[in-house]
This record gives structure tokens, sequence and C-alpha cells, in this order.
DNA sequence: GCTTAGCACTCGAAGACAATGAGTGCTAAG
DNA sequence: CTTAGCACTCATTGTCTTCGAGTGCTAAGC
């Protein structure tokens, strides 16, 4: 059986209506539809067809027919239509992406939040940096009260910090050795390349201060290896309840605590290669819990090595063109922001005086 | 009719089994308990007066009794038998805190996850800063590719930063000058004292570089107003559906909504004066939403000015003994954990050469 | 040869109804 | 004061029926 273009208006249709009612669709409410120019027997026949090519499935003899995945599938890839932001939506978001983010792991949460009631779907958002970070330069600053902070400036232009306490015998002179001896031996390489043999030999010259080294390696390598880490964050797990297919507590239940687990780390790895926005239509998801729900997911550089990823969970039945519009949109949008890197205020600042 | 010990020991009871099977509890399994000497007529009538004193309430005629707002007041506050964790319990909470907790926000998150899994219901974790903190000393250091990095120390003892660019006509001896200036004119004051007067006289002296003080300044007064204020976490919220009153699910989902939005920034100051454990019941709630919740919250301090709160949300019918036992366990080792302040790894890494 | 009206058929949803039984309140005897 | 006994209430459960949406098929129409 050959697949007709009055066919796939069918599917279409049904995939539509299913998505807007989430009830199984009769032959007599398409036939119904405005630019349906068949009668319902007619449409029956169409139907019949489309559950035996396998894009249709049937609850049970006297129900309407509702989209298998092989039917959201085609239903994704050709069918839907292109879903147009209103300028409402497109402000909103933007509204929301403007305000202020801080840090990165903030900033993440923040997302999630923002994307899972664009789509009113459970979100996720991923930012992780790609190659580990180096540290570029150390400084030790000597704070009161018999400590001192340890600055690490990374490659990736983050800065951290931490606050150590410093033992007697360690005066200003000995830490300002210390400062020299470690950006002169102990920069630009991995966490990996941080080994005892090269620690020791530090030591070996630090004098007074080498009883700090243990504690600052162990500090820049857990950070740098913190930095080349993920960063993720889910939001808005309440909103599954919002949709009908998850009356059933037990099925939301399983949902949640998938979502509130980390069954959703591996998601990333399917948007390895592909840029942009993909769909994943229930089974060809790899997690077995979500076998029922469809999840989809755009990927998106932020330079600096970070990449972005935003998604959402929900439904088989969801308004995928709805959906990845907005997704599109944010990610673009985020790129957009974070293009015009951490640009401090101070331009606005400067003007001022 | 006033209340006799008979009377109580069949309240306490009814909780308890109540408790245990959220169903309505009747005469005969009462009777039944193996240390209850008496027919099930006589609990009947006791149970007529419990009900009768406002303590039991009857879904309808032919349903046993479940206890009412008043009844879990009088439990809570007489009946309930103390809860002692299991040296598992207390095992299994301790190995979870000792992990490592970096960041304020990190911990309060992490601290919110842990509670929601030690008593299977949605959790509240706060920590929130009393008095705000001050600057203690700034320092400006000269970051490669034309920015420099201002770092903050705070009265606090915490240490922030920020990247910041350099403008072309400042060079290094400017920034010395200014950090000097900073040291000397605008530490230990309080956000709201960093007035404008003050900023201009210390341009006017700055030199090259007054045209980074705007910069520095706001970014002192964020971070301080940031830190004078509260971090909140709510973890678990699908735990929810783990209980029998929420298999109702727009009582779920009104009820999670409400978790997470921020309906519940306003319980903190429920505990304002009481320091310790806290029960409220039901409608002794203040937000309308929890009406039929109760939520049993625990305060204690963690120095450093730094408050911490944790609570939990959950049915009307739940385990109070063991939640308090819980929390209360929980507050204890945090408090403790906190007392040695932030201590580095120092000791055992100077052990070690 | 495609379309469509007509019709018998299927089967879930919803309502009516009876049976069941847990639980109650009351009374009277111990 | 306690408790056995009993009539009564009423939610729950299961069965049966009805209702109707939707189907597939056939035959007539264009």
């Amino acid at each position: 059986m050959e697949m007709t273009d009055r066919k796939k208006k069918v599917l279409r249709s049904i995939v539509d209506l299913y998505i807007r009612t989430a009830e199984p669709v009769g032959s007599k409410a398409i036939a119904e539809l405005p630019d349906m120019n068949y009668s319902s027997a007619t449409i029956r026949n169409e139907m019949a067809d489309l559950t035996a090519m396998g894009y249709l499935e049937q609850p049970h003899t006297s129900a309407g027919r509702i989209p298998s995945a092989a039917g959201y599938r085609l239903y994704v890839d050709e069918l839907m239509a292109e879903y147009r932001l209103s300028m409402d939506e497109a402000h909103s978001i933007n509204m929301a992406i403007e305000e202020k983010m801080q840090r990165v792991d903030k900033m993440v949460e923040k997302v999630a939040k923002l994307v899972s009631q664009a789509t009113d779907l459970p979100a996720i958002s991923v930012a992780s940096r790609q190659g580990g970070a180096k540290v570029k330069r150390y400084e030790l600053i000597l704070a009161g009260s018999g400590s001192f902070i340890l600055v690490l400036m990374l490659s990736n232009e983050e800065v951290v910090n931490k606050l150590i306490k410093l033992p007697l015998n360690v005066g200003e002179n000995d830490l300002k050795l210390l400062c020299a001896l470690l950006n002169a031996t102990m920069i630009d390489i991995y966490p990996e390349e941080f080994t005892a043999a090269l620690m020791e030999r530090v030591m070996a010259s630090a004098g007074a201060a080498a009883s700090l080294v243990p504690v600052i390696v162990e500090f820049a390598v857990e950070t740098l290896q913190r930095s080349a880490s993920t960063n993720m964050a889910v939001a808005g797990q309440a909103r599954l309840l919002h949709h009908p297919e998850y009356r059933d507590i037990d099925k939301a239940q399983r949902m949640m605590t998938t979502l509130d687990e980390d069954a959703l780390v591996n998601l990333p790895a399917v948007m390895q290669n592909a840029n942009g926005t993909r769909v994943l239509v229930g089974p060809e998801n790899v997690a077995e819990e979500l076998k029922d729900t469809s999840v989809v997911m755009t990927k998106f550089d932020i330079g600096d090595g970070l990449q972005g990823m935003i998604g959402v969970v929900g439904p088989t039945r969801m308004d995928y063109a709805k959906v990845t519009a907005r997704l599109s949109y944010f990610a673009e949008s985020l790129s957009k922001m974070f293009a015009k890197p951490e640009q401090p205020q101070l331009p606005e600042s400067m003007k001022e005086n």
C-alpha cells in the first residue's frame, strides 16, 4: 500500500486533533474538519489503511484511532506545521532570559525553570564543559586571623577561591615564595598531570610553606575535575500532572521518580553528534522508563567550551510543533546571550562619569 | 465530659493505627490490640465520647473513626511515643551528612534531598543569614588579557570574586593604589552605607582607576545583599505520591504546585521565636493551600549568623514520632558539623609529611 | 473506479440495583 | 461499669443493562 497525499493529510489531522484533545479520534470528527471534503466513510477507509500501515492504533474496536509511535515519527518529520512564536511568546521568553544569570549552576536551574514554564512540561537543562580546564594562575592572599586565600584562575575564565588555614610557622614571605613557585611550575597542566613526583619536587623547593602544597594541589585537582563536569537541573516535574496521560498515579509516580533520579544523565549523550533540535518519540527513547513518553531536546554551543542542552519530557501526545519552536527559540536566545560573554557592567558605569 | 486515661489510650491507639494504615479505624480493630483489655463495645463507647469531644471524626456513619486536627494536636503534644532512631537510621543519616558539602546553596539542596529521603516526604531546607555581612578586605589581582579579578573577603569568612575588564588607561600601579584606597575607606560598612557621597570621595582620590569604583561598589553591594538573603531548596515533591491521601490527582497537583512555588517562603517566619521542632497540624498552617496537610519543622543555629531550618510537608496522617525524631537528629548532626567550621583538610595533609 | 449512504456489529462507559459486610449506637444482662 | 447482642446505616463491590460512539462492509451513486 502506498502513502498518498490524502493519507498524509488525514494522518496529520488525526495527530493534530489528538494532540489537542487527548482522546481517540473518530472518522466523523475528521470528516467534519473545515478543509476535509470527504465523508466519514471515506475517512474510515483511509484510517483503516493507515492502521494497516502501522501509523495508527486502535485502543479497542469501538473507539477512535490514536497515532502510533511511527505515526508521531512521520508527523514530526514531515507533517507538522511550523509553529510560529507569537510576538508575545518570544517577548516573554526574552524577558525571562534577560534577567541576570549569575553562576553556571544557578543559570542551569533558572533555564530549566523557564523552559518548563514555557512548555508546561518538566524540563531538563544541562551545561557541560567539553575539555577540562587548566589552572592559569595561582594567587595566595594573606587574610587576617591566621589564614590565607587561595585563588585559582582557570583557563576558562572562571575564578575560584578557598580559605585555608595557615600553619604557624609560615609567614608572608613564605607565601610569596610559594606563590611564585606554583606559578612557575604548576600551571597549564591537566588535572591528571598533578603527579606525586611533581608535587614532591615543588615541596622540596617550597621551604617552610611546603606543607601547604598538598592542600593546594588537592583543591586545584578537585576544582579542575569539577569544572570539566556537567551541571544539570530538572524543573517543573509537577507539570506532568497537568496532562491527562498522567492521571494514573502510578504512571505519574514512576515518571516522576525517573525525573528525580538521574536516569536522564545519559540523555545528553544521545545528542552527541546532532546539533539542533531532536525529537525522541516514545520507544525510541534510551531509558526503559521513558517508553511511553517523548523527549524533545535542543543542543547548542555557548562558547568557552560550554555546551548547553535544554529539553522537555512529556506525553507522546504533546504539541511537538509548539514545543520544538519554543525550545529552539530558547536555545537561540541563550546562545546569543552568551555570545557577548559576561561583559561586566563596565560600559554603562563608565558612561556615568 | 472529662478526659480519662483510658480515653487517651484509645485515642493514641487510633492515631497510631490510622498512621500505619491510612484507613478509618473501627472499634473492633482497637479492641483486638494486645494491650487493650476491653471489648469492642466499650471501645465504641469511648470512641463515641472522643468523637463528641472533637478528637475523632467519622467520614460516614458506617465507617470507622479518623483523628480530627484536634486529635492530632493532642497526640503530638502528649500521647505519641518517643521514637528512637535505630542505630542504622542514625548511621545512615550521619553518612549522608558527612559527605562533603561545598557551598551553602549546594548544601541546602543536598540537605533537602537527604531529609526528603529519610522521611519519604517532600522536604524544605533553608539557610538564612541573620545580620548582613560586611566587606573585610578588597584585593585586586591583575589577570592577563586586560582584566583583573576583584576579590572580596567578607566578615562571615566567605570569599567571592569577579572578573572585570580593565580600561585601557589603567595600569598595575593604578590598581594597587585603588586597592589600598578601598581597604582604607570602604571596609566594615553595611551595604546601605555605600553612599554616592562616599563613592565620589573615593573616586576623587582614585586617579586613573576612578572609573572602576562604581563597578566594584555595585558588585560589593550586590554580594552583601545576597549574602544576607535566604537560601532555600525543596526536594522530593514526587514522594507526595507515595502516600494514599494524594491518590487524588487534583489534590496532589495543587499541593505540588504549592511546593514548586514559593508559598513556603513564609514558613520560616513561623519559626521566628521557637527553637527546636514544631508541628503544624492541618488547619493550623499559615498557607491556605496547606489546610489538610501537616508541616514539621526544626530550626537550628549554625553559627556565623547562619540559621538553618529543615522541614517536611505531608499528609496530616503522618508518622509524627518518626518524622520529628529524624528531623531533630538531622538538625543536631548538622549543627555539630558546622560547629567545627569548614576546617580545611589541612590537619590530615600536614600529617603526611 | 472512487465516493458515500446505510446498516449491523462491537465494546467501553455509565447507570441501576442488589448483595455484602464493616462499623455503629443502643439496650439489657452480667 | 462492662459487654453481648442486635438492628441499622451506608460505602463498596459486582452484575446487568442500556447507550452510543465508532467501526467495517456492502451496495448504490457519480
